[in-house]
RNA sequence: GCCUCUGUAGCUCAGUCGGUAGAGCAGUGGACUGAAAAUCCACGUGUCGUUGGUUCAAUUCCGACCGGAGGCA
């Protein structure tokens, strides 16, 4: 947004984040129809067939006929990762911008979506399962010390960035040097090389009292039950993968399904986990200083809301065109 | 009615042989480049149920009262 020049040739992108629950959905939908839009999802989970009760995917209803990508095209068997994520949605923008219609990027997970818009570069990189599952006994057999210790040898850097107990990065880091035998920096310094090829209007939807989100929350997790959300997540124990597995909504009914907690347990737990994922989504988004917030709970009525949203995305887009 | 146990952080509970107290969870803030709905880090003052007494000093000892659990009749 700060150089104008160069945005003209740039693909204007509307993006709605925000915290699980804030209504990122509704809102997205309303700006399509406004904008003339298609919506390329931005969610981890949202991408797996199936699992809908749990991701709070958009019914058809609910898409009431706008286009919507990188949704409901993976088995929950197929594992994923941000790499993939952004070599798909590069495209399918691409897409989207060749047939006229505005590109608005939704969802929930900041890593895919900043990844997305900073055009990161993942590169190609081998097989690494082999390597990752020596790592792991090794972690298994010698402890998380061990490890840091060893990668403090081969990069330094990052060993100091990284806590000797967050083992799962630890692991990465050394598996990236032990196969390319680059360090998190030089991989850092290369992933950012190309110019995004986007014009963000970035947004994020907060409240003013984090109780209100949360009260939200709390409501959702209840209509997630009424819809079968236990029958949902009974049905995909078995056959979820690594990436889907971690969904919140399936993973915290499965000890009440053994039997270990009672199910009153499990829905606190899962209401619990919700909110705690919504922090980590506000706290993710914060730092970025280029998102414009609005706050859900300053609107009286969804439509002074939405409207509010989009006059301003409107006249951001109009400066990009101006150009 | 009597007896025993119990009342400490939002919750579950430690603890102080008398010198005003600390864990887990929750909560808050933060980090984040191939599992990100994941992973990890930091942050602990609260009338120690109420009220009297003993004491230089009581959340701690003693009494009464109030609440909770259990037992005996």
């Amino acid at each position: 947004m700060n150089n104008k020049s160069q945005n003209s040739k740039k693909i204007p992108a509307v993006i709605i984040a925000g915290p699980t629950a804030s209504g990122k959905t509704a809102l997205s939908v309303h700006l399509a129809k406004r904008l003339c839009g298609e919506i390329v999802s931005a969610d981890s989970m949202q991408l797996y067939r199936g699992m809908s009760i749990a991701s709070a995917k958009p019914d058809e209803s609910e898409k009431s006929g706008i286009p919507h990508h990188m949704l409901d095209f993976l088995d929950p068997g197929e594992s994923y990762s941000v790499a993939q994520y952004t070599k798909d949605a590069k495209e399918i923008i691409k897409g989207i911008h060749e047939r006229g219609k505005t590109v608005i990027i939704c969802g929930g997970t900041g890593l895919y979506i900043d990844s997305l818009l900073n055009n990161i570069d993942f590169g190609e990189e081998p097989d690494s399962s082999d390597l990752r599952l020596l790592l792991q006994q090794r972690l298994q057999k010698e402890g998380a010390e061990a490890l840091h210790r060893e990668l403090e040898k081969l990069d330094s850097e990052a060993a100091a960035s990284l806590h000797v107990n967050n083992t799962g990065r630890v692991i990465r880091a050394l598996e990236l040097y032990m196969l390319s035998g680059k360090t998190m920096g030089e991989r850092l310094e290369r992933s950012r090389r190309f110019e995004s090829p986007y014009a963000p209007v970035y947004m994020g939807i907060d409240f003013i009292n984090r109780e209100a989100l949360y009260e939200r929350i709390n409501r959702r997790v209840d209509i997630m039950l009424e819809k079968g959300l236990c029958e949902e997540a009974r049905f995909y124990m078995n056959l979820h993968g690594k990436t889907s597995r971690q969904a919140i909504g399936h993973k915290e009914l499965f000890p009440y399904f053994k039997g270990e907690i009672t199910f009153d347990e499990a829905v606190e737990k899962l209401k619990t986990e919700t909110r705690r994922y919504a922090k980590r989504q506000l706290t993710w988004l914060r730092k970025n200083t280029s998102i414009k917030w609005f706050f859900r709970d300053e609107y009286q009525t969804e439509e002074e809301f939405f409207k509010t949203v989009e006059n301003f995305t409107s006249k951001e887009l109009e400066s990009l065109v101006q150009e």
